[in-house]
DNA sequence: TTCGTGACGCAGT
DNA sequence: AACTGCGCCACGA
């Protein structure tokens, strides 16, 4: 049988699965959506055993200071920055520009989080 | 059961 | 801006 925990992770893969394409959202925030506030931490372990097959947009969550959260010059950073560069995503200095925060609309999410 | 850990967050200095 | 400390909580040793 399926753990609660479990259950968890599918909340916070369904809400980062919505993040659009050249925004995001702060590991609090995906946590808060989720309906799990306070578990920001989960969201980091949720998303570092994400199955691959998901093919969720794992580099649009980041701290909410908007920075990559691991260190830089490691190859996940840069891969990461990869990511958001490639979907146009600016940055200053080490921080994503804030124009980029997915900012969503509850009554809309709430229909999408229905399916 | 207790303890340390972590892709976090926030307030205080 | 840079650091530090503490809260938070699921997990595994």
């Amino acid at each position: 049988m399926k753990s609660k925990a479990d259950n968890k992770y599918q909340r916070i893969y369904q809400v980062v699965a919505l993040i659009p394409h050249g925004q995001v959202a702060s590991y609090g925030q995906v946590a808060d959506l989720a309906g799990l506030p306070k578990h920001a931490r989960l969201v980091s372990k949720a998303l570092k055993l994400a199955p691959e097959h998901l093919n969720l947009p794992w580099h649009r969550v980041i701290s909410s200071q908007l920075n990559i959260a691991f260190p830089t010059a490691t190859p996940m950073y840069l891969a990461q920055k990869q990511c958001l560069l490639a979907e146009g995503v600016t940055f200053k200095g080490n921080q994503v520009a804030a124009q980029y925060r997915w900012q969503p609309d509850l009554f809309t999410l709430l229909q999408q989080l229905e399916h």
